[in-house]
DNA sequence: TATGAATGAGACTTCATTCAT
DNA sequence: TATGAATGAAGTCTCATTCAT
């Protein structure tokens, strides 16, 4: 009948177990989610993978459409404007800038499991309208919104030419999208050997400053 | 009582509906299938939109899977290189060679109902990897292979600086899948309203065409 | 607009075709259903067998089910009591009597394609009460009647001993019919290699005259 | 709030269901199986009559066709040489031995049911080749030996004229196996009022031991 | 809290039957 | 009479969800 001293700060094993059960299981249903889609996906797979069974799943989220919401919530939540609001710090050159937007999205998003949420909620989104909508609203459009400062920065310093604002977001996400699409799919079959990401990454954020550069800029 | 002397060239209303039912499925199929997604596509709702039953569906392909694959191979053998390859006999800048590409890959594929492929293969790359294999080999490394000619190409001829040529495809690609992903999408929902297609088409040939100019090469 | 005169003895060709329709499709149909049992045969099959599609069939026979009673009405018509009340009239030994039931009844039923019919009945009485009735009419009871008739008249001859008459037809029947039904179906796979039908009949009618002969009878 | 001591030999209500649902499904199923035939057995009626739901059959048996064969085997493994070997056990005249084998016989087997697979077997042996082999090497080769066996010791102990061993069997076995099948089917519809089984068995032991018996045997 | 047996709605698929030609 | 495309009822099977333990 004692009450062990550490309750609080140290929690038991089958306690911390029973905190962490939600996030197993959004781990796990990302993971699913993302190589099966969301109708091929069972949710006793997902149980299985977060090593519980499918009672124990219903305990915590009450039917496969609320888990799948969940996992977006989570991964959007998690991930979401994480470290690109620094960004706004930056002092120096905006093509530097814009090379450390690239190296940090794919740090902070486009590298790490939540980049599947892509390709799921592009799937989804006609059976998903109300969570597309979401994710628009918390993923998208700040993302863009970015971007599109990134590039009136260059422009105000004079180091960009003068474009449309509105192409930009779309363009140079692309291939940040795309990329990320190939990684959380098994990559091989569809794209062949092995993609070097970082020198993708380098390789097009080269492409985007050169192509922003005012002609003759650095001569 | 007059026989008419068009009875072998017009063929009766049952037999000209038989010969058309296969293509009128695999639209209708390609439709579903973009809009929800392989597993969560009914085939009643295929055939209903054909303007048949469900039964009939069964009379022209065998199964669920089959109808599936045989939407890919119809879509991929009706747009594959459709007139890619005469690009190869473009006389002049590879400036415009390259805008001429990125103008046909639309207008040949990616503007067309098929380009919702792009999203199908993507998302049931896992669940059916002979058909991402299939893919890989008729659609995606031609296309590789030919934008590393063209880039080459304009190495050769002086006109673009000495890039990795692996990394080109994906960087030029990235932005045209991106679109007719968008595209195909109720894109209201993801990307906000109306894409200027035809504007990001040429901002993005642009954008491409500066990043590979040699610096300072028009100056 | 002559008809030619030998339109009643000599029908042409076509027509000789229509009238034998019906009974190309009842053999058709007895095959079917004996091979795979009255569920599992699909019309389209027997349609084909018979050389003409589903639909000819349905020109002659209302439905699957009314086949099935045609089936099993013409090959009992066919065959039933075909030859096998000429044996009343057998004058002689009822030893011999009983030899050559046992060898008219294989030669008018069990070694004929309708001999399947067993099989089929066995198999579908529970499903076709009314036809097994109707089996049991006009094919059953004749024969028990017969056995016990020729038994009866063996008894009375003093050449056999007296024995319970019901129990006679079953006895006598039995190793009959299973053996209809090994050789109707494909015996190999149950049976074993090729059954030796007359010489399993001989040794039948010996064992039963052997069994009816009164005690020390031929000494 | 006692803990009654019996919790560990007293499974829970659930536990001693789920031990019990293969027996009592496949009990169902057999008899089904037996009454409609495979095909026309509906597997929604087999889970009724166990007292379950559809879905609960396909928790524990795969496919219909599983169940089907688990049926088989189920039976086989049951009856299969159940009392028969210790008839080699028998000391005493081989007509007793032909005796008891068919009492035994008809104990073990032909008046279980077990007995309605004779005719299910053979319905669909066409349909199941692997199920009839299978049934044949288990069932049919094994008791046709015992009965060469005991034919030949009576041969050998001079009791019984010599006959063609091959053909003993079928001729033993087909009234019998008949008999199972008449009682297996409603038999009524088809064989008419109540087969008096034991008394046709002493029948049968009767008319096979005399057909076998060296003439004058007795006397 | 965790289990896992049970459920039943819903999907794919088959096939007897119809009917315009 | 013959065809064969089309139908739709019915059956097998899946899987999200429930609930007694």
């Amino acid at each position: 009948m004692n009450t062990s001293p550490d309750l609080l700060d140290t929690p038991r094993k089958r306690e911390r177990r029973k905190q962490d059960r939600p996030g197993e299981l959004l781990d796990a249903a990302l993971a699913v989610f993302v190589e099966k889609g969301y109708a091929a996906a069972r949710v006793e797979e997902v149980a299985t993978r977060a090593g519980v069974t499918k009672g124990t799943l219903f305990l915590y989220f009450p039917s496969k459409e609320e888990l799948f919401k969940a996992v977006v919530r989570d991964n959007v939540a998690r991930h979401v404007a994480d470290g690109l609001r620094e960004v706004a710090e930056y002092t120096g050159p905006s093509a530097g800038l814009m090379r450390e937007f690239v190296r940090r999205w794919w740090q902070s998003y486009g590298g790490t499991p939540a980049a599947g949420l892509t390709k799921l909620i592009m799937a989804e989104a006609a059976n998903f309208p109300a969570l597309a909508a979401y994710y628009r609203q918390e993923v998208v459009l700040p993302q863009h919104e970015l971007i599109r400062q990134i590039v009136q920065r260059g422009i105000d310093g004079g180091e960009f030419r003068p474009v449309n604002l509105d192409a930009m977001p779309y363009l140079i996400l692309a291939p940040l999208l795309q990329l990320a699409l190939w990684c959380s799919t098994h990559t091989a079959c569809l794209v062949g050997p092995a993609l070097d990401a970082p020198a993708m990454l380098d390789m097009h954020a080269d492409m985007v400053v050169r192509g922003l550069q005012v002609e003759g800029g650095l001569a």
